[in-house]
DNA sequence: GACAAGTATGAGCAATTGCTCAGTTTGCTG
DNA sequence: CAGCAAACTGAGCAATTGCTCATACTTGTC
């Protein structure tokens, strides 16, 4: 059985690899944009960087740690922008407002480069590691998104944490798909209709 | 410059070849769905079916047109469902129920294999061919959708081909998550909310 | 039974890929 | 400058993959 290496064989400590490892990220970033993951070659990537294939498995042990590494940052920038928004200013009154404010926040880390994120989230296999990652990443989101409901006396759902998954899961997917449509879409009127369909969701009596 | 065969070398005559045929395509549906569309291999493919690569390379020119024709019959049935309920009995009469028509019918789209529909439209490099079919029946689907809410006087909303693209991407997107989320959800929960939630959005008149 | 057409086989080719490693270059430190 | 570790190089290996083709078996027809 081949052990799979986890760790790089170096970690950059001086300057110029530091800048060297950046570089090569940002290469594989425009590599798996444009190729797709299977065809984004590790010799490409290295070859888009301007360096060699062997400096590329210094710094990192294999090809899916790359992709782990972009898919990591991605998400990551994702939780630090809503935490932002829970941890800044305090929330506006309306619940309105509230819910266009995390929806402006999903769109915001999209825009950047759909074509990466469409490969990093949809196409690439994602080791369960990463996978694991997202997962607790989105439940957190459910969680907090319930207790925000649940404290909200204009919210007239029945089942608090199932519509705290219906929000969740609404955001994120209707913002991926509108984000990586072609041909693009006018996303501020999307972002108009997404907040007004979550608001009467919530808070529609009617039945 | 390679050319692609584009057409299967024989195209199966007797019972017997038929037969094959249709295995192969069973054992692709199989492999896809549990290896994934890089690692499900046509030997892998011809392996599963109980036959030999040769014989593979017999009835579909390459992997992807195994692949296309996967995807095509998913999309058929799709549209063949939806389609079925807009010429058979007379809509319900009630909004509500009409969306639940629609959503259901693409819930039970999903439900028969859920893993290989993710390798179909997530996972695997689409030809351009298949992307082109897709967009054309999603953006029919768009069109009739938008047809039907325009004609009645319950719905609200001010946009309608934006409502009508809103409601159509929200069913396939979130149907698509849930149905595919692990663990598994309760369908027919989802299935009353994203009813509640689409009902609410076309109707409700706060603003 | 004989012939042809249809059907099935599978060893192996050509191409690609992830990755290694022996050797070279760079730049910090005394 | 010398010495040396860190950084970098890239030819090429091992493994895999999509696919071909010469060969062999099946089936229907007369």
């Amino acid at each position: 059985m081949t052990t799979k290496r986890l760790q790089p064989r170096k970690r950059a400590t001086q300057q110029r690899a530091i800048d060297t490892r950046q570089r090569l990220l940002e290469a594989a970033a425009r590599v798996f944009s444009e190729y797709g993951y299977a065809a984004g070659t590790t010799n490409r990537i290295a070859e888009a960087a301007g360096h060699s294939i062997g400096t590329l498995y210094q710094y990192f042990p294999n090809k899916d740690a790359i992709l782990v590494e972009l898919a990591t940052a991605h998400a990551t920038s994702g939780i630090a922008a809503v935490q932002r928004q829970l941890d800044g200013d305090p929330l506006p009154e309306m619940l309105e407002d509230r819910l266009r404010l995390f929806i402006r926040a999903a769109i915001d880390n999209h825009r950047g480069d759909p074509a990466l994120h469409k490969v990093l989230f949809e196409e690439a296999p994602r080791p369960p590691e990463l996978l694991t990652m997202l997962h607790a990443a989105e439940d957190q989101a459910i969680d907090a998104a319930g207790i925000l409901l649940g404290g909200d006396p204009r919210v007239s759902v029945r089942d608090i944490p199932l519509a705290a998954r219906m929000v969740v899961t609404s955001i994120e997917s209707l913002v991926h798909r509108f984000v990586t449509h072609t041909p693009p879409v006018d996303l501020d009127s999307f972002e108009n209709e997404l907040v007004a369909m979550l608001t009467h969701y919530l808070t529609g009596n009617s039945r």
